[in-house]
DNA sequence: AAAAATCTACGAAAATAATCGTATTAAAAA
DNA sequence: TTTTTAATACGATTATTTTCGTAGATTTTT
């Protein structure tokens, strides 16, 4: 699957959310953040079905969109994307980056810990 | 600094990991991996340069091009973007994507831990 | 039943990004 | 000195992405 552009990954990302959205929905959610326009929203919905990024249930008039592609293999190629353009291939850099500038609570931290523990147990 | 394009990108991290180079210099290093013509390259530093996203000598006919935005600064806001956009705000869970996709050396992973004491002290 | 609201489809315009060709000038090589 | 190579500038074209307006159909409200 080609790469979302960033319309189409705002929208992916509330369909991964939701589950399943007719385009008001979606509309309304983006409508929080930004000035935009119904037919913007829709349009853009269609394009992305059109590409096979998500599907949609077409048996009431309203129709009814869910993600069609895999959420975790969508996030894992822009992270890999990102780590490659804007972090010289360290994903190391990229972790601590992230993890620098939130300010994550202890049990998110132990959750990492956990994590990693289990990495490097687990692999080899 | 307004969110640099995909070539941008590219070009800033080159700059970035070597301090300052030549558009030659910078198009050698693309033209290993993508296939683009000299031009192409010289354009988009200029315009970038025309954003003030780079500085550049112009002391000699052939320009010497030196980031000027903040590598740390600019890749905060592209990894805040892509929490936002793409893992619904958690940077936990772009975290363990982004380790859980390599396979990071226990050097690479006792680092980390470090790094998550150090935060869990600092913090409060 | 008529009017208003709500959908989808779809083309086209606008905005943004990337590519390229050509002119001009300066430096290097012959 | 002449020719060739290498550089910048810059406009124009192409490609991609986003936005919007309008038509037509179906529901919902009055």
């Amino acid at each position: 699957m080609s790469k979302p552009t960033e319309a189409e990954l705002e929208i992916l990302s509330l369909l991964w959310e939701l589950k399943e959205a007719s385009v008001r929905q979606i509309h309304e959610r983006l409508a929080e953040t930004k000035d935009t326009g119904y037919t913007t929203t829709l349009k853009i919905m269609q394009i992305m079905h059109a590409k096979g990024m998500v599907s949609r249930d077409e048996e009431n008039r309203s129709h009814i969109y869910k993600p069609a592609t895999n959420q975790k293999e969508t996030q894992k190629s822009l992270l890999k994307n990102l780590v490659t353009t804007a972090f010289g291939g360290s994903a190391q850099k990229l972790v601590m980056q992230a993890l620098g500038q939130e300010n994550p609570s202890k049990v998110e931290l132990d959750e990492i810990r956990a994590f990693l523990d289990q990495l490097e147990n687990t692999a080899k």
